[in-house]
DNA sequence: CGGGCCTCCTGAATGC
DNA sequence: TGCATTCAGGAGGCCC
């Protein structure tokens, strides 16, 4: 389940990799890979160079030498991965793209189709950088040094629902998916459920940061259970390694006052909390 | 307009 | 053992 951090493992994989590669042939296995593209996405891509890979909360794309982008979206269990030519296909494997080099080709892997390529032009986003026009409207993540925290805690708390729902809103912050939701609130002694308009400030500020430190605790952790160099990026793999304190600890004592981690359902998926630790 | 529910999908886990 | 059901969830779309 790739968040923020696994996202940002595959993406300096990738850099290290595709920079500055030209596209040869674009070969699409399964067409529910390719989204909101206008054409086949072999045309918009064969013969354009690659610049960089770039990065907003939960998608990736690769700025190219026409003033467009390849975004992607991992979705659930999406894979950017860099094979041999002759390396046998995966069983999922949704798009190819060789370059016109003897290097590794780019492979799309997907089992749950919920994620997938597009291209789209790239548009001013503030006063420097430029954003793919189809995810304008994703918000900036708390990873991101022009993330604004005053104007966040300000949004988050005009709005009239719950905190859980808030974090999980990438309209509002980016990047934040199920599993890193119910650790920043345990981290922040926060039920889920409460209203974002009832948090204090100085409480929405704390939240925040928690945020940061388990995103930036997961990262250094992906960075070392991953294997860059070939980029064979999985997210489970990169999850299940990882110490988690409230998801998926479901009759487990909490780490900090020992009560009993409780799981309930919310929003059609699960949330795992300390009864005692998050009232 | 915005909150919040529904849907897409496949394979592992669970139920009987 | 085997077949059927449940569960996992990102985010666009749609309803109210």
């Amino acid at each position: 389940m790739p968040e923020l951090p696994e996202v940002e493992v595959v993406r300096r994989g990738l850099a290290e990799h595709v920079s500055s590669r030209t596209i040869r042939t674009v070969d699409v296995l399964h067409e529910r890979a390719v989204r909101r593209q206008d054409g086949p996405l072999a045309a918009a891509l064969i013969g354009r160079t690659v610049r960089c890979v770039s990065r907003r909360g939960k998608y990736l794309w690769l700025p190219l030498d026409d003033g467009t982008s390849l975004v992607a979206h991992l979705g659930m269990s999406g894979q950017l991965l860099l094979q041999p030519d002759h390396a046998a296909d995966e069983k999922h494997l949704r798009v190819r793209i060789r370059f016109d080099d003897d290097g590794r080709e780019l492979r799309f892997v997907d089992q749950r189709t919920f994620g997938g390529l597009m291209t789209a032009e790239l548009v001013p986003d503030g006063f420097e950088g430029h954003i793919p026009v189809e995810i304008a409207h994703i918000a900036k993540d708390p990873l991101d040094p022009s993330f604004d925290d005053q104007a966040f805690i300000a949004r988050l708390r005009a709005k009239d629902t719950e905190i859980k729902r808030a974090l999980l809103d990438q309209t509002l912050i980016s990047g934040i998916g199920n599993i890193y939701a119910d650790e920043s609130l345990w981290r922040a002694r926060i039920h889920g459920r409460r209203a974002t308009s009832g948090i204090s400030r100085p409480k929405v500020a704390e939240l925040l940061e928690h945020v940061r430190g388990v995103m930036t605790d997961a990262l250094a952790q992906g960075g070392t259970s991953f294997d860059s160099l070939y980029v064979n990026v999985n997210g489970e793999s990169g999850y299940f390694d990882r110490s988690l304190d409230a998801y998926g600890q479901e009759g487990e004592p909490c780490r900090r006052c020992a009560a009993t981690i409780r799981r309930e359902h919310f929003m059609n998926r699960s949330s795992f909390f300390c009864p005692r630790c998050q009232r």
